[in-house]
DNA sequence: ATTACTTTTGACCACATGGTTAAATCACAT
DNA sequence: ATGTGATTTAACCATGTGGTCAAAAGTAAT
């Protein structure tokens, strides 16, 4: 096999990434994702049976890089506000790489959540480590009690909703 | 004119604004619409010019729930605690009420934001009130400083967020 | 009952979309 | 050079979509 092939596949992805990002699964044209990846509609077929099917692999390739960074943050040996700061820090670097991702990914999760799931699971990322560590803090008398769950949400919440809301919030302040 | 003819309007609206916040602007069929209106496809072209048109008026309606009761709270004249409590209240029973209504407005916010910024301006809401009142208790040394702006944006994240990743968050805790 | 009007419908249209197919082109081993 | 399999294309197809239209049904005043 020759590596034209791999290439080709990759520019696809590339440019099927870009449209579905932008426009969501609905909004996303084949046609548009073919002259984005200047190429012929019909090679889409050729690679990915479906539009479903490039979806899906466009979908696992974002999702399969969203997990793994954090649970690997959760799993180091830092101390609980250490842990917190790299946290916040890591993804935020990472949301200004790409910004239009969480806007994406909350589409999706909400048109279509089956997907979505099998991709948490397979993520195996559990809060309980964090939590040990809350709970030391919290006999240390250094911290307020919290669950290990809602100080995760509330943390993601504030790093993604900007993003999400970009435009309200820079309009509004 | 009839009253049958403003019930049919409302009727249509009803529908439109379920299948809308349901589906999306691409994923809403109009004969789905027309289906959930109990009414023919053509009806909606009668009414509403055109699709667009249709969720036009659905989002003023949705838009134009959502920043007059945030500005009237923020106005009142209450303490800052009591204002926030407030304000989160009020916040978290709207949307247990309306759970998709922000996965609506963020999709619609980032295919779509010109629409968005008018019900923003026309809304009038600003937070100069609420910066003074943090600065007061600052001065009082009860709170540590931060803006307004930023302030209001994490407490909405931290309302909307469960709500727009619920599916996740169900599911991993 | 007739008229004038609004509201509602079924049939229809033009077009865009996802998808298919047969043929052309390419890569390369022999 | 030639044969073989993979890659790429242009031309199509079937279907779904938003939208239109002329006719039917309803409503109310005369």
């Amino acid at each position: 096999m020759t590596l034209a092939g791999e290439n080709t596949e990759n520019q696809i992805l590339i440019a099927a990434r870009q449209v579905f990002i932008l426009k969501g699964f609905e909004g996303a044209r084949m046609q548009e994702i073919a002259d984005h990846a200047g190429i012929n509609k019909a090679l889409l077929h050729y690679y990915f049976r479906s539009k479903e099917k490039l979806f899906e692999a466009v979908f696992s390739e974002v999702a399969s890089n969203l997990f793994p960074a954090m649970k690997q943050i959760l799993e180091t040996e830092l101390g609980l506000k250490e842990k917190i700061t790299m946290f916040i820090h890591i993804y935020l670097k990472a949301l200004a790489e790409n910004p239009f991702i969480p806007a994406f990914v909350i589409n999706t999760l909400n048109t279509n959540p089956y997907n979505f799931l099998k991709y948490i699971k397979k993520s195996g990322l559990n809060p309980k480590l964090l939590q040990k560590q809350i709970d030391e803090e919290v006999v240390l008398g250094l911290i307020r009690p919290i669950k290990a769950e809602h100080l995760l949400v509330n943390i993601i919440a504030m790093c993604i909703f900007p993003f999400v809301a970009r435009p309200i919030v820079q309009n509004i302040f």
